[in-house]
DNA sequence: TAGGCCATCTGGTCCT
DNA sequence: AGGACCAGATGGCCTA
């Protein structure tokens, strides 16, 4: 791969003539000290600047592609998430920050389905029932989703926040700029939430 | 046109 | 040394 530039001279640093990085400005492209020099003018200097510029170039290059490639294994990631959830009615696809938050419900949602039923299950004699009365309570849609989460946290570990950021408390406004059928969708996931 | 979302590039940091 | 991971910057595309 260098030999592709082994014909450029090899004391330019000009080769890169208008890259702005800290290569072009690091101490290497600096008029050289008397003793660097002396080094310089030695034969068999490992190498050269032009040579060690495009080392870091390729080596770059390089990265970039990992990283591109790293971001796709994201992306394909969060779209096989996105597979498990619930479709949305209109099957616009969930940004990414919505399918985290939508799935991190979604898990709650179904922890809760399941403690709920255990807990019925050990009550000999009465008729399974799937929802909690916390569940059962939950506001109509386009009321606020967050107090109806928080009213399912008395005995169970619920998310701290239903659309808002993790830690952010739970006002009505921090979750205001989340897509309205995003919560939909995730109500409907549960039984009679409306 | 402003704002949101996204892909990509980039440099820094940490780890093997 | 090289790779993985991360966060900031940037520019393109889309929508209200």
């Amino acid at each position: 791969m260098d030999s592709l530039y082994s014909d450029i001279d090899s004391n330019s640093c000009d080769f890169f003539p208008h890259s702005e990085d800290e290569e072009s400005r690091s101490p290497r492209c600096a008029s050289p000290q008397p003793e660097q020099q002396k080094k310089q003018r030695r034969r068999g200097r490992a190498r050269s600047d032009a040579t060690v510029q495009v080392v870091k170039k390729n080596r770059r290059l390089k990265a970039n592609d990992r990283e591109r490639n790293r971001m796709h294994n994201l992306n394909d990631a969060l779209d096989a998430l996105r597979g498990v959830l619930p479709a949305f009615p209109d099957e616009t696809k969930l940004t990414k920050i919505e399918t985290l938050r939508f799935a991190h419900n979604y898990i709650w949602a179904l922890s809760e389905t399941i403690r709920i039923a255990d807990l019925q299950a050990g009550k000999a004699g009465e008729p399974p029932v799937l929802l909690s009365p916390c569940l059962a309570e939950a506001p109509s849609p386009g009321s606020d989703a967050c107090s109806w989460s928080s009213s399912g946290s008395s005995s169970s570990s619920s998310p701290a926040y239903c659309a808002s950021s993790p830690g952010s408390p739970a006002a009505p406004e921090d979750y205001s700029y989340l897509r309205q059928d995003a919560l939909y969708g995730f109500r409907s996931f549960v039984p009679g939430i409306y």
